[in-house]
DNA sequence: TAGTTGACCGGAA
DNA sequence: ATTCCGGCCAACT
């Protein structure tokens, strides 16, 4: 299993209606200062299995979308049931 | 093999 | 609150 893998993996396993920091996907895979390249992988990731658009910035902000921008993100998550208040996501920090 | 790039993060001004 | 800067890591050329 490497780290592309492994980034797949967890972001497949992201409820519908929840969303994903590029950081807590790096600490959840081990390597907490990795959130750089976990955006590398998911960046370079064409496959539709995978929900890369739920994965934003740790500050809440969207981040990139390489797949329609960033309105697309917004309307995509907005229609899965996640709350934005302009142009950020509720992460709901503890 | 080495250098560059980027959908990032956290701290400082 | 916003802007700037250095650090970190994986993929690409």
């Amino acid at each position: 299993m490497n780290f592309k893998d492994k980034v797949y993996q967890l972001t497949k396993s992201i409820p519908k209606g929840k969303v994903a920091t590029y950081k807590s996907i790096a600490v959840a895979i081990g390597s907490p200062k990795s959130s750089r390249g976990v955006a590398t992988v998911l960046s370079q990731n064409f496959d539709p299995e995978i929900p890369c658009h739920r994965v934003v910035r740790s500050d809440g902000t969207l981040g990139g979308y390489t797949r329609g921008g960033e309105a697309k993100k917004i309307k995509l998550l907005k229609r899965e049931g996640v709350v934005i208040n302009k142009k950020r996501v509720e992460l709901t920090p503890i």
